[in-house]
DNA sequence: CAGCAAATTGACAGCGCTGTCATACGTGCC
DNA sequence: GGCACGTATGACAGCGCTGTCAATTTGCTG
């Protein structure tokens, strides 16, 4: 049968409060005590039933992963932050509930309502472009769900962050150390934050380098591999081409790259192309990728254990920064 | 203040029984008094708290999704057979929670029963590979977890298949229809049931036109871009080329179209290149890929509902099986 | 060593639901 | 009419834990 906490206090001849107390972390436990139960219920083997305590405690120990599986950039990255999620769960013994919502549809609110009132979450963790969207926000401050983002645009929440704008900045000054003039740049979807830092580096690092803005040679495209094609052949259409493209992720890079092969271009002698993610692929390519290196996995991890630490009353939590790293391969050389 | 079970029964005029009765679909409630508990629960926008349920009814409304993230082919294939397990729990009001777990380590076992302990899921439902690990089906028959699974091996269990090795043939049928007789294959993982069936269906293909397997054509892969890559730069440096590729998978056949830009080989005119899966990728590559379109989605919705069916009372739960659909794009075309 | 505050522990009710069993009410049969 | 039986409903305890508050012990002060 089922060892419950009862049995614990028996074993440990304390009180069944006494036995919770230990469970849940609690002050005014002699070390004496504390130590006799930690090892009853080692001895024993003790799990406590999560619903019994969700009920009784009024919490529900379960955390939401909110994402926007509508236009998302590579599902990869979200594959990682959840990932990276369920480990920070995991190790608090919380545990994680995966939610897709369609920001463009109208009943985000009701859907994100139906969530919070069928189960309860404690927090959720909200990942990119819904880390920004205002309605969402305000709800979850209504219903009083604490939250943490993944790269949010904001500066007043909780979660992770990675400075985008000095990483897409250090990659331009890359191209422009191997001699690129000519740099091309390709925008994501136009509202995410991803979209904004990383356009924002490009022009940061042009303006410091002395360039003046090329209107011609800032393309838009959607995050997708197909908009990496369209935008490429666009500029290759130019009069005067770029020698290094820049896109503001992977798989609009490796659009760029086929788009190349398609126009007999070589890369990297003939053209550089470099990206931003360092998804799989960028490695599995030939020639590899040249791209930053942000780690979704650890960014996933650190966003949920903020919002744990608020959880679990450890403070109030805070944005927390992770570094980029350049990964320079290759598909980028000195300009012909 | 939460509306709770009692307080429709008071608005229903009902014991808090009855309208926990309607609740669960049980028999032996009247057609009058049904309509009327579920009058006052829509009017009152009740919603049953998880929780308590799962603590008075001994079950936890919880289904958990098992995957292996260690060596698995496209992660947006997982990420979209989540996608339909995740309706489909929805859609019955249960919740899923996702389970990383690594085959290959030798906790895996002690790493199962602690979910299992911790989180008393109703039911699992498996992805390949780990469909088919005997000691986790046996643990989960042992400890009286019924599962359902997404593409098994064998012929006893629940859940959802595709006939791949059907359309496997047929994808190699589709070659030879082309004019197409030097046709290479390149394997997957090898003990993927992906993998064999595969494999089967194009040596079935091939057997069936009169062909005789040529060795040097049959090269081990890993379901990876880079496997790709390598495997058709040796099919390549064969003193007779084969002027058709059947990968596996599409990472591998992408790797292929690669590899083959780097020989200076154009698709579809100096090759044919074909996949497996449709991964989203395929339809963006340039040329775009035929391939076999695999409904993850779905697949993993049906195989849900088959574990939902037994969970809920609802008789014994069957393997069905979807159809394949072929793909034909512009990545074949006929022999040179 | 009395006297008091702080630290430690426990008793008990109750979280919101369902299982079990009892009860009430037809219905059909001899 | 009396009885057995099936259907519909309700009373009540209890699932395993935690919140509240009271009781007890400890440590310190003058």
């Amino acid at each position: 049968m089922r060892v419950r906490l009862e049995d614990v206090a028996r074993a440990a001849s304390v009180s069944p409060k006494t036995v919770s107390r230990v469970l849940n972390d609690e002050a005014n436990v002699s070390d004496e005590t504390r130590k006799r139960v930690l090892a009853a219920m080692e001895a024993m083997d003790y799990r406590p039933h999560p619903s019994a305590r969700s009920l009784a405690g009024n919490r529900s120990f379960v955390v939401a992963m909110l994402y926007d599986n509508n236009d998302n950039p590579a599902s990869t990255y979200l594959a990682e932050i959840q990932d990276g999620v369920l480990e920070a769960c995991d190790a608090h013994r919380y545990s994680m509930m995966v939610r897709p919502l369609r920001m463009r549809s109208d009943d985000f609110i009701r859907r994100l309502d139906a969530l919070i009132s069928d189960h309860h979450p404690d927090g959720v963790v909200l990942t990119p472009p819904i880390t920004d969207y205002a309605p969402l926000l305000k709800r979850l401050r209504e219903r009083n769900v604490p939250y943490a983002s993944v790269s949010p645009q904001g500066d007043d929440g909780i979660g992770v962050r990675m400075d985008e704008q000095a990483a897409a900045r250090a990659m331009v000054e890359h191209l422009l150390a191997l001699g690129h003039r000519r740099i091309a740049h390709l925008i994501g979807i136009a509202d995410h934050g991803a979209s904004r830092w990383r356009l924002a580096g490009y022009r940061e690092a042009m303006a410091a380098a002395g360039l003046p803005e090329d209107p011609a040679l800032v393309v838009q495209g959607a995050f997708t591999f197909g908009s990496g094609v369209a935008a490429a052949r666009e500029l290759f259409a130019l009069k005067s081409r770029p020698t290094a493209v820049f896109a503001a992720n992977d798989d609009m890079a490796t659009g760029v790259m086929w788009a190349a092969g398609e126009y007999g271009l070589k890369v990297p002698h003939d053209l550089s192309v470099c990206g931003f993610d360092d998804t799989p692929l960028a490695r599995q390519l030939w020639p590899a990728l040249t791209t930053v290196q942000q780690p979704s996995r650890e960014m996933g991890r650190l966003a949920a254990l903020q919002l744990l630490n608020v959880l679990r009353g450890r403070g109030p939590g805070q944005l927390v920064q992770v570094p980029f790293s350049l990964q320079v391969r290759d598909s980028t050389a000195r300009v012909p």
